[in-house]
RNA sequence: GGAGGGGUGGCCGAGUGGUUAAAGGCAGCAGACUGUAAAUCUGCCCGCAUUGCGUACGCUGGUUCGAAUCCAGCCCCCUCCA
């Protein structure tokens, strides 16, 4: 590890952020001596962002809490293209309304995490469709496309190894490094940012923006990149139940959040909770230590740090306060996922089975009668025996509520309304 | 434009007329063991339904008692040639 003297670069190398950096020193030195101006692109394919984002958020966030300033920049001119690095298939592609419209509901998750505003060290956000959509193309080319070699960009590693490998490349993908390029010279120029960040598969997309913008501007700006994280058990971060882990409540609640971070392997406590947590290094130190079951504690002070950073303090608490009660005493309780059931419907006689399916804990009537086949599904606790059984008032407590589970992990609060 | 190869379930990948809802692998879910961990072993893994039905192998038709498998047209992808 290098021996960095600037806040940010120390920061970054011991939370175990830097995976590569184009000039170390020469960074180090511009975060110590300038407020450091840096920027990561994120793409606006979806509505709401994924824990796979969040490294590159918590970058963002150390940076501005160094005393740097943020930009985020929204690809709104290059998700029309759709991005192709490291894709093995084109990206369908989005319409202008909703490219807008994610973006929209992107950038409330990113005010969590910085703090917006005109100040210097104020976090900005801007569209590359402002100037991507204005850029000609042949305009482009004399002035830009002559910069950029193939010789050279056939030798970066996805470029190369795609075509080793015989899988085609095609011409929109080499223009999207130069578009990316480009993207960096625009912010270099406008804002004066001369530090691109991102995830390790942009290597060769940040290294081309560096390269632009020292012919262009004729100033050395820096490139940066994490290293891709895996789980302990090498599976990309964020893949669980149902897909992506997202950042927006309405797509996962605080209490299923909870539970992402509290399942966490032993193995990465303490490497999660360096990169997505702002809990001091010595605290961690002393968290990791933990062994056997205590480790426990350290996941949940994870959970309890991450969630309340995207949801805040009293959806944290309730997330942490539902999950002792639901594993703890088999109790529902405030947090835990809920659903309504007419109480209409409940006296007409309804299935166990439709309570399950409407809960959201399986996806089907069938995947339900597997569950109550293998004893796995669980009604106030208690295994479901028979798959035609209908849901009793009696099952219901005092507040008009049960809960029903899969496993030991997955459960869900009815409430008779 | 010419020649050849290919499009199969979330992904990879077998299958070239009949127990094929479709081998196998990965991912996922559940059970056992545990600590709401990992590893391991076991079961499940299109939908609806009380041994049945409906959908499904790029799209549209056709041949056949019967097709993912054969034929025709169309769409898309790849390789080589121009």
């Amino acid at each position: 590890m290098t021996h960095y003297i600037s806040s940010l670069m120390k920061t970054l190398a011991e939370r175990g952020y830097v995976y590569q950096v184009t000039d170390d020193a020469a960074l180090d030195d511009y975060a110590l001596n300038d407020t450091p101006i840096a920027y990561i692109g994120f793409d606006a394919t979806a509505p709401s962002l994924h824990v796979g984002h969040l490294v590159s958020i918590m970058m963002l966030r150390r940076l501005q809490r160094a005393g740097g300033k943020p930009i985020v920049l929204m690809g709104g001119g290059t998700t029309k293209v759709g991005d192709p690095t490291d894709k093995e298939k084109t990206r369908p592609m989005l319409s202008e309304a909703e490219i807008a419209s994610n973006i929209a509901a992107i950038k409330e998750t990113f005010s969590k995490f910085l703090a917006f505003g005109d100040g210097p060290t104020d976090a900005l956000m801007v569209n590359n469709d402002d100037w991507l959509s204005q850029l000609g193309y042949i305009d482009f080319l004399r002035d830009y496309g002559r910069h950029f070699t193939i010789n050279t960009m056939v030798k970066q590693d996805t470029v190369a190894r795609r075509l080793k490998n015989e899988q085609p490349y095609t011409f929109l993908e080499f223009n999207y490094m130069l578009l990316q390029a480009y993207d960096f010279l625009e912010l270099n120029t406008r804002h004066k940012c001369r530090l691109q960040m991102g995830g390790s598969d942009q290597w060769g997309n940040i290294v081309n923006g560096v390269e632009l913008c020292r012919r262009i501007n004729d100033v050395q700006s820096f490139g940066f990149t994490t290293p891709l994280i895996t789980t302990a058990s090498g599976v990309k971060m964020g893949k669980t139940v149902g897909g992506a882990v997202w950042l927006n409540a309405d797509m996962r609640s605080p209490y299923d959040y909870w539970q992402f971070w509290r399942n966490t392997e032993d193995a990465d406590v303490g490497r999660f909770l360096k990169l997505f947590t702002d809990i001091p290094m010595d605290e961690i130190a002393h968290l990791e230590a933990l062994e056997g079951a205590q480790i426990n504690d350290a996941k949940i002070a994870l959970a309890d740090a991450a969630t309340t950073m995207l949801h805040g303090a009293a959806a944290a608490e309730e997330a942490k306060t539902a999950a002792a009660s639901v594993f703890g005493q088999g109790a529902t309780a405030d947090g835990m996922p809920t659903f309504e059931v007419q109480r209409d419907a409940i006296n007409a006689g309804y299935p166990i089975v439709d309570a399950f399916v409407a809960s959201g804990l399986a996806a089907s009537k069938g995947e339900v009668r597997r569950h109550i086949k293998a004893n796995a599904a669980k009604l106030n606790g208690d295994a479901v025996a028979d798959d035609k059984a209908l849901l009793a008032v009696g099952d219901l407590d005092g507040e008009g509520e049960a809960r029903l589970s899969i496993g030991k992990k997955r459960h869900a609060r009815l409430k008779a309304v």
